[in-house]
DNA sequence: TGGTTGACTAAGT
DNA sequence: CACTTAGCCAACC
C-alpha cells in the first residue's frame, strides 16, 4: 500500500492528471465532479503540492480562465509559457477561447 | 477540539 | 464592468 493520503486532495491529483492535451478546466469543475462543487477552494490548496505530483497544474485555472496560480510556479511565466505550448492562447493572465479550451470533467468522463 | 487558511465562486455594491 | 463581501469546505496547526 502506499502511503498516499487517500483524501479528498488525491482526487484532485487524480482528475487534474486526465486532462487532455490542449485543454484546461476549473477549480470548481473537478470539485464538481468529485462531489464537492463548493470544495473549489480545497482543490487548488490540493496543487500545492502538484510540484511533487504529475498533475498539470497549469491547466487548471479559475472558472474565468485566469492562471491565478501561476504565482506558485517557479517561474513567473512559466505556467503561461506551458499553456501557450499546448497551442492555448493566454492574455494578460487569462486564458483565450476558454470556453473553447474548457474540459469539464463531469461531461467528458 | 477548535480556529486559521486558501491556486474558488457567487452575489452585491 | 470592476472591486468588495460573504459563503463554502477540507486540511493543517
Amino acid at each position: 500500500m502506499k502511503e498516499e493520503t487517500l483524501n479528498f486532495f488525491e482526487k484532485v491529483y487524480e482528475v487534474a492528471q486526465q486532462i487532455p492535451y490542449g485543454r484546461v478546466t476549473s477549480y470548481g469543475a473537478i470539485a464538481k465532479y468529485l462531489g464537492a462543487a463548493r470544495s473549489a477552494r480545497m482543490v487548488g490548496y490540493a496543487m500545492n503540492d502538484s510540484s511533487e505530483k504529475d498533475v498539470p497544474a497549469h491547466r487548471v485555472v479559475n472558472r474565468k480562465g485566469i492562471l491565478t496560480g501561476k504565482h506558485h510556479f517557479s517561474g513567473t511565466h512559466l505556467m503561461q509559457q506551458l499553456l501557450e505550448s499546448e497551442g492555448l492562447h493566454v492574455s494578460d493572465n487569462q486564458i483565450q477561447n476558454f470556453d473553447k479550451v474548457f474540459w469539464d470533467p463531469s461531461k467528458e468522463l
